[in-house]
DNA sequence: CTGAAAGCGCTTACAG
DNA sequence: CTGAAAGCGCTTACAG
């Protein structure tokens, strides 16, 4: 903040004739201001450089123009999209991004929380609908909309907006199994602090149950996110389970990594193996055969959180509170053409 | 802002028994206060979940623990590795990121910029070392550290950390070259408003002249960031010149895109063409055949801008300025073996 | 349409 | 080791 002899609103005033408050209104009510009063406050601006300090005026007005987003990582492409549709709603609405990346830790997400709220946000995005106890409170005390993203499986400290994961998953293993296979493997994301990987989990296992599926434990696995993990993921359970007939990877770098791994053995996908995975990244459609996969709204997750909390801000009421987004099963070559009809 | 009833410093020193000048003494300088107290002053912000208004604090202090960070957007992995490498060096030390995504627009970086110092940030990355007049004002109108990155084939305003895109592209050209190959295609991302990028398209060029390889302007592409694209340009280039022997894309997204669609077209890699790619995203090295590409810093970049920034928030020197981090050739088999010893 | 006064909630020297 | 006073640079009612 310190700008060598930087120039303050009273210096704009001062040059242009007129009392501070009124360059503060030609800045943010303009309006409000006759035309050539606002012409020669303007031309002040410009022959000073003035840049207003919006820390004093965050200040006296007790409002930010800072929305915090929670997300367990950036490198993740899924979570980078739904930044990029908060950004692409919330900047042309004057609003800024206060980024903050948990690692996938509750602890370190309470943290940020906190630090977050010392900059007085004007709204929060998070991620899933598990935090700690002490993050709840933060969570409860302030006023600020927050929203909570992909998940809708649960209660929301306020509005939520995503998708099930628990009938995501659940509708692909039954498209897998009206495609024929009973023997189905599930590649699960590490379960801990993350409660869409949870319900991705159980949504398998209920498909299974329903469906009266082989219900192996061997057929479970967790991987870590990495290409890496889904091709030995894949190797393992087909060590295990050499009759298993298709494997669902909770997220399609798992199943890529799994789907490269084949290519590599000259196992052939679908018709030795069917794979499937979660995301819909833009690479799964690139691949030979295309990837099987559940295509969520991850851009839109992003666009419709910041409507939400900016309709808050300006004092709306945001009905319903939580918005499901929904899924779609996207059929490609990796499984064999099914005559599912999903979600 | 606006919480009701919000506790304020003043409420916490009341309830521990102090002035509030000691409670900000006991959240920031600890070690001034007397143990007796801060325990006291501690357990009354705890008992009245008092979280300390920054935006005072900052307006006060005439500093913000706010890093401004422009990118050109944050769906491309890359810009979300280095984004990362900043975040896990700024957090720990207690700043957070403030976030801005220009969509390759030097009026949106402009205005970006404008709107970002508004809110004092201690810090700037920017991406690139090209920028509007205005945005140029601007930057070296602050007086806060200003790191320009990706790219060190210019001057910076202030610092820049990144690597030569000129170079790494010559010395891939030179690599197909000594693997045999005499007429290379160049596929180049947009290079407006992209110094990265004309750089790349420089280094090829210049490449092709200093080793008397075949300068056919019909081997030059251009094409927008999608695996689409690059396959697109792959076709046309194949059309408009059958004889290709080798062709380098930008970047990796374009390679893949062209390997993807060579599998599905039966040309072979390496034997009917050569492709090459340059950043060395993970996926490069999954694919089958591996792609040839050109390694960079990407989270190094963000690392070692962060370092500087913070050397320089804390009064220190950074010297030099400028910091190549350089690139390596990663040699796999998109790219038929050569004896390269590279960069 | 424009301005004087008060105040936002902290931190910074300066005393003691 | 602790506190009273001043001030950071704006905006918000309230007048006129």
């Amino acid at each position: 903040m310190e700008r060598k002899s930087a120039v303050r609103m009273e210096d704009v005033a001062r040059l242009a004739g007129v009392s501070s408050i009124t360059v503060s209104r030609v800045l943010n009510h303009p309006d409000k201001v006759a035309e050539g009063t606002r012409e020669r406050v303007l031309a002040a601006v410009e022959a000073t450089g003035y840049i207003p300090n919006s820390v004093a005026g965050s200040l006296a007005s007790r409002r930010t123009r800072v929305i915090g987003a929670l997300v367990p990582t950036i490198t993740n492409s899924i979570f980078a999209d739904t930044i990029d549709g908060m950004d692409d709603v919330l900047r042309p609405a004057g609003y800024q991004l206060l980024l903050g990346a948990t690692g996938y830790s509750l602890d370190e997400e309470s943290r940020l929380i906190s630090a977050m709220l010392a900059q007085r946000p004007a709204g929060l995005l998070a991620t899933g609908l598990q935090h700690q106890a002490q993050a709840y409170t933060l969570l409860r005390a302030t006023e600020i909309p927050i929203v909570e993203t992909w998940n809708v499986d649960g209660d929301p400290v306020d509005m939520a907006v995503g998708f099930s994961n628990f009938r995501a998953c659940h509708a692909m293993v039954t498209c897998l199994a009206e495609q024929g296979a009973r023997r189905i493997g599930f590649v699960s994301a590490p379960t801990t602090a993350n409660d869409r990987a949870e319900q991705r989990l159980l949504g398998y296992r209920r498909a299974v149950r329903d469906l009266g599926l082989d219900a192996d434990p061997a057929l479970e696995r967790e991987a870590k996110f990495s290409f890496h993990a889904g091709a030995e993921r894949l190797l393992e359970l087909l060590a295990a389970r050499p009759d298993v007939e298709a494997i669902f990877f909770a997220n399609d770098i798992l199943a890529l990594g799994a789907l490269f791994e084949c290519q590599r053995r000259g196992i052939r996908v679908p018709e030795d193996l069917a794979i499937a995975g979660f995301d819909d990244v833009e690479l799964a459609a690139q691949v030979n055969p295309g990837l099987t996969t559940v295509r969520i709204p991850r851009y839109g997750i992003g666009r419709q959180a910041a409507h939400m909390i900016l309709r808050r801000i300006e004092g709306g009421v945001v009905d319903p509170s939580v918005v499901d987004l929904g899924f779609e099963i996207v059929q490609r070559a990796s499984t064999p053409a099914g005559s599912a009809a999903p979600a």
